[in-house]
Parts: C-alpha cells; structure tokens; sequence
DNA sequence: CTAGTCTTCCTAATAGACTTAGGCAAACGT
DNA sequence: ACGTTTGCCTAAGTCTATTAGGAAGACTAG
C-alpha cells in the first residue's frame, strides 16, 4: 500500500472545497475519504471524528474571512471602510458558502477563544473609529452590523429576496447608505 | 396490533417539539418513531421522506411565527410597531429553537409561495407604513429589517454576543432604537 | 546498516439512520 | 356482512460514523 500523504491540512482543505461544492452539511467523512482514495476508517488518524473535521473548517474559514476582510479594509476609514468590510464579508460568503457556513457554526467557548473570531469584533471595532461612538454604544453597533451582515448573506444565500424583482445588489447598497447614516447619527440614550 | 393513531399533523407537531429539544439538525425519522411507539418504516406511510418531514415543520413554524408577529403588531404603529414585531421575532425564535431553525431552512420556491413567508413580507411592510417610504427604498428597508432581526437572533443564539459583558438585552434595544432612527431618516439616493 | 518504534493505512465489525417492498389486519364505506 | 383502504409490521438494502486490531512503510538511535 502506497501512502497517500494525507495530512489534517490536506484533509481540512479539501473538507472546505468539497462543502463549497454539496454544502456543509453534506460534508462527510466517506465522501472525504473517496476523494483521496483512502478508506473512510482511516482518516481516523488524522482527525479525531466528524465533528472535529467541521470544526477545523469552521476554523479555516474564520481566519481566512478575516484575511479577506482585513486586507479589504486596509487604508480605507469611515463610509469607505464600512463598504470594504460589507463588501469582502458577503463576497465572501457568495464565493465560499460551505465554508462560509462552517464559520457560522455553533462552536465550544475554548474553540471560539483560539478561532479568528476575536479579529472579526476587533475590526468591526475598528470601522467605528471613524464614527464617534464610545463604549456601550460601540458595543451595540459592532453587533448589528454583525447582524446586518451575517442576515443579509444568510438571508439571500437562503433565497429569501427571490421573491421581489427590486436587485438584491442595489438594497445592499442602500443598507450600506443606511448603515453610515445611523452610525453617524446614533441616537442617544 | 392497537394503531397508535399517528397523523401528519401530530408527526410534524412532535417533530417541532423534538427540534425544540434536541435541535432541528437532530430531528430524524427514527427518534420520531421512538417518540410514537411505532417502527420507522410506519412513518412513511403519513410522510413522503425525511425532508418531507423537516418541511412540513418548517412551514408550521413560519405560520407560528406570522401568528405571533401578528398579534404582536396589531394595533400598534410606528416605533411601536416596529418594536413588537422584533420583540415577538425574537422571542419565538428563543423560545423554539428548533423551529426557528426550521423556518430558516431553504424551500423550494413552489413550496415557499404555498409557505406564511408572504404573510412576514407584508408584515415587514405594513411596520414601515409608519415611515414615510416609497416604494424602492420600501424593499430595501423590508430586506435590511429581515436581515437585522434574524441576524440578531441568529448570532445571539450561535453564543456569539457571550464573549463581551455588555448586556444582549440592552444592544437589541438600542439596536431598535436604531432602526426606528434611520427610517425616520432614510438617506436618499 | 539494522533493530525498534511510530505512523499510516487496511480489514472487519457494530450501530444508527433512511428508504423500499410486500404482507396482515384494523377501520371504514356500502 | 363484505370488500376496499389504510396503518402498521417484518425484512432487507443503502449509507454514514466509529472502534479494534493488524500489517507494512517511514523514521530514529545505536
């Protein structure tokens, strides 16, 4: 028996590629397995069970959705970084949506605290630096454009604006204007 | 052999109570059948197949939550309005997990013409009577309301507002506050 | 270089889940 | 009371996840 060089990141990447292709939860450790022309016993070795395999792409996607953002953002301040960030968010999850539904799943705090998600709040933070907000109420906003964007991709990945012929293009654009208005204009307490 | 009395209508409440417990993931013809007493191959005589089953759950919980939205909205308007619908949005979804987990899951489009998904659209629009919106900037402030609601709802149940101090209770508020201060001033085009 | 160890892959086996086919008997309609 | 429909069963085939134990390639110390 020839050995077939297989490897947790070798594993991990083509676990990502084959959940863009049938989706997340179709993800599997048998069809993982065909696809390197191994028995499905022996990934074993490499990893400890299915749900250690999912969680190790939900990992990989958490870093490089933060990549992704982080290099988007780069030089760019108020409404510009706020676009950028939206912007490289939803492509993302348009171009990898296996991937982009590992990062959404559900993880255990010691995994949440090693994945990439500190870097997401940090530079949804840092969008704010271009808006005057201080503290409760940063916090506040951080989470509704996590809501904002984590809804309208999920939302549209699920089909839910099929239904109006208005572009989906266009209402993300103007979410974005709303977005910046309110940010601007934060209602006080 | 005493029938045990199964219909459709129980097997899909018994299953959205089962999602409820054990999550919509988890929700699988055999522990249903458990649940009746009968074998697994009984079931196929009331449903078509398993995601025939997950379907049905998800259209009852679509109908659920409109009924609630409803209630909830009805004779309200404005703010007020606008801070019902989202508040009995989300207490639904905390509420039943599972079946707010269902009601996410992607239909097919005849299946989800037949499905209460117009009845939250129009829902959606009729809060924004109270907000003086025409028709293209309407869309996209229904798309973005959708979006920040089950975006909310979604993280906060992923656990991913645990990881700060800051009260979830009090961001929803301010997030709502939010909301109703950017369609009082919708940004124009 | 060789002996021992570690690692990768295999076979074999169990268990849970989905689904179909075919049969019997209860419930229902006439 | 009789025939048809329908609910439930057994049996069997498929797929996935997982564990145990074995064989042989690959590395490592002497």
């Amino acid at each position: 028996m020839v050995r077939a060089g297989v490897t947790v990141e070798r594993l991990t990447l083509a676990a990502a590629e084959l959940a863009d292709d049938v989706g997340f939860d179709n993800v599997t450790v048998a069809a993982l397995a065909r696809r390197f022309g191994v028995k499905e016993a022996s990934l074993y070795s490499h990893i400890k069970n299915a749900r250690d395999l999912k969680t190790r792409v939900a990992l990989l996607a958490l870093a490089e959705l933060a990549d992704q953002v982080a290099a988007a953002v780069a030089g760019r301040a108020g409404k510009d970084a706020l676009v950028a960030f939206a912007g490289a968010y939803r492509d993302y999850a348009k171009r990898h949506p296996g991937r982009y539904a590992a990062a959404r799943m559900k993880l255990d705090l010691e995994t949440a605290a090693m994945s990439a998600a500190g870097r997401h709040a940090e530079m949804t933070r840092a969008i704010l630096r271009g808006y005057e907000l201080s503290d409760p109420d940063q916090t506040d906003a951080v989470r509704m454009l996590g809501s904002v964007f984590h809804g309208y991709v999920s939302l549209e990945t699920a089909g839910a604006f099929q239904h109006h012929p208005r572009e989906v293009e266009a209402s993300w654009s103007r979410t974005l204007d709303a977005l910046d208005s309110v940010l601007q204009n934060w209602p006080p307490a």
